[in-house]
DNA sequence: AATGAATGAGAATTCATTCAT
DNA sequence: TATGAATGAATTCTCATTCAT
């Protein structure tokens, strides 16, 4: 029965099971014996790897924003791609992002400070990597609206949660772009 | 030690005192025992009044939308406001309610159909009645976007959340609603 | 919604819906406040007649064993019957009543003290009507075994236990009562 | 502090505890934390065991009428024993068996369908082992008696009850059977 | 005689955490 | 590195009982 793994690959398992469980059930109905008893190991052992409960949804939560920051930094990275491209690409990740893990958006942890972790997280790392394209958009005067920071706020919260909601035509949503970062009709239509 | 109340007070001092507590604690870390103690009561009394805790949680969430539904209806019959006034005495009376419980909003119950009410509460309802100011406007030719109600949900939550995070400039504020709905500049500017 | 009542009627209906709720959920499961409910009438008016839940459940199978008690004692007082008349009646009169209540023969109160109130209640009542009647019996010599105390015993006990399992024909009955007390054969079938 | 056990030992203690405690004081009244204390183990411990009192209260009333039927059984199985003695054998096992629980007996759990566990334990255990005796006897045409399984029951509960009762007299009780079987007289005297 | 709000002790159950192996 | 038995504090909920009105 005991199996010993590379202890790198445990603890990613470890926390992979905690996504999905924090998501099936929430934080605070998902026990530390929930998470072992799915990765059929020792409650203890889940404890070797991560010192408590809130040590263990830190560590979900932080590998949630690092994975969203790591693939936005990439398309950021592709110089081969325009203002409107990488506009795309970057919302488009996030939304996707969000998607994946609805249930954590909307259980929170027991721990209030841990939630601020994920909105600040998901949203602040979108916000910033989107910032990037929107001012060298104003750079070449693609945009044209007052407050761009604010309104890529609201863009990014507000639309994310009607991707949330259910509205995922992409033209429908392209259209809802345009019109809040003033960007000119259809320049985003694919 | 024995204190009577009339029974009617006393469920509104419970729900009251719930609030208090789920918004410094959240719902989770809140006891039925921290809501006795506060108010100094037996713990078997809230049983008296709420069958469960979930009871009580729903109480106190049906009391806050409630609460911001009736406001809401009140701004729209008011028939001497026009157009203008009356969103943004809609839209201000509802991210005034935002900011009074923040933590509500970020903390959610355990019992996830719960924390729908919540959400479903406040910004369904602001949805519902900004709606019809919305559509009031359009039959006006006020208002040259696409898909309006998708930009009312993307301006209600999003400008929400610049609100709690701070952005409270009512200028600001007034820009970001005209662009985001496409109305004249400086249309809201009072 | 105040009424006021006959005490004596009052304290009988207590006592009779306390009879119905401990035979639908048993005396553990049935709280005063149920009682309260079910006549209407405020927890504490339950109090007012008796003393503790175990006074009222006291009186309760105080009321159960006397209603037999007398009933039995009727038969036995009519001098017309003659013995198997008399066995005949007394006996079905015992398991009539053991079938009314059957709840309370199988599920006991918190106290150990009272369901012993029942059974001696019960059938030591009808071991002592009906030892009358095998005494009067055996004087005939109508009887012929050893031990008809235990015989009588015997029978009391485990034929009430057949009539709860359901077997209530009555000349089965009839049957297994002359093979228990040795009567002659078909001597109490009508 | 802090004693591990076999947790086969640990399971047993612990129904051994409770089945001590359940005859004591009734399954009503005694509380999880009282077998714990009894175990001067954690509560908890006795969770870890067993998922909930009911299922602790079905663990004794199984392991109860289980080493009932284990014996039995053996009896049945003993072919060197004819039909008086193996009769004997197995009604006296099933009255020791009784007369060891008498307080289960008489003190139900919260769940009326875990008493009917110990009488259809008990008694229909003890029914089906003597039943095969007495069928066996019937082909040898040793009983004369109308309705032999109805009499059969009869005798185990009303005989049982004699048990408990205090009366033991071998004597008597071989009597009490030949009567009411309708055995042959002094056929179980040994 | 009647009300029902209020009490408070205790019950079952859960779970993060520890630790001997 | 891994196990899982053991702990104990916290939590929800129940209910017999009291008492001011």
């Amino acid at each position: 029965m005991r199996v010993i793994k590379d202890p790198q690959t445990r603890r990613r398992e470890i926390i992979a099971a905690a996504t999905e469980l924090f998501e099936e059930k929430g934080v605070g109905k998902t026990a530390m014996s929930d998470i072992a008893r799915r990765l059929q190991i020792a409650k203890g052992l889940v404890y070797y790897y991560f010192d408590s409960k809130n040590a263990l949804v830190e560590a979900v939560l932080h590998q949630l924003t690092q994975s969203l920051n790591q693939s936005l930094s990439e398309i950021i990275a592709r110089e081969e791609l325009g203002f409107h491209a990488k506009l795309k690409a970057v919302l488009s990740l996030y939304f996707h992002a969000i998607q994946s893990h609805p249930a954590l958006l909307s259980l929170a942890p027991a721990d209030p400070g841990v939630f601020a972790l994920l909105c600040d997280g998901l949203s602040t790392i979108a916000f910033n990597h989107v910032q990037k394209v929107i001012q060298a958009g104003l750079s070449q005067g693609l945009l044209s609206i007052d407050y761009p920071d604010y309104m890529l706020k609201i863009l990014i919260k507000g639309l994310g949660d009607l991707y949330i909601d259910g509205v995922h035509d992409a033209s429908v949503h392209a259209t809802l772009i345009e019109q809040t970062l003033g960007l000119t009709k259809d320049s985003l239509q694919s």
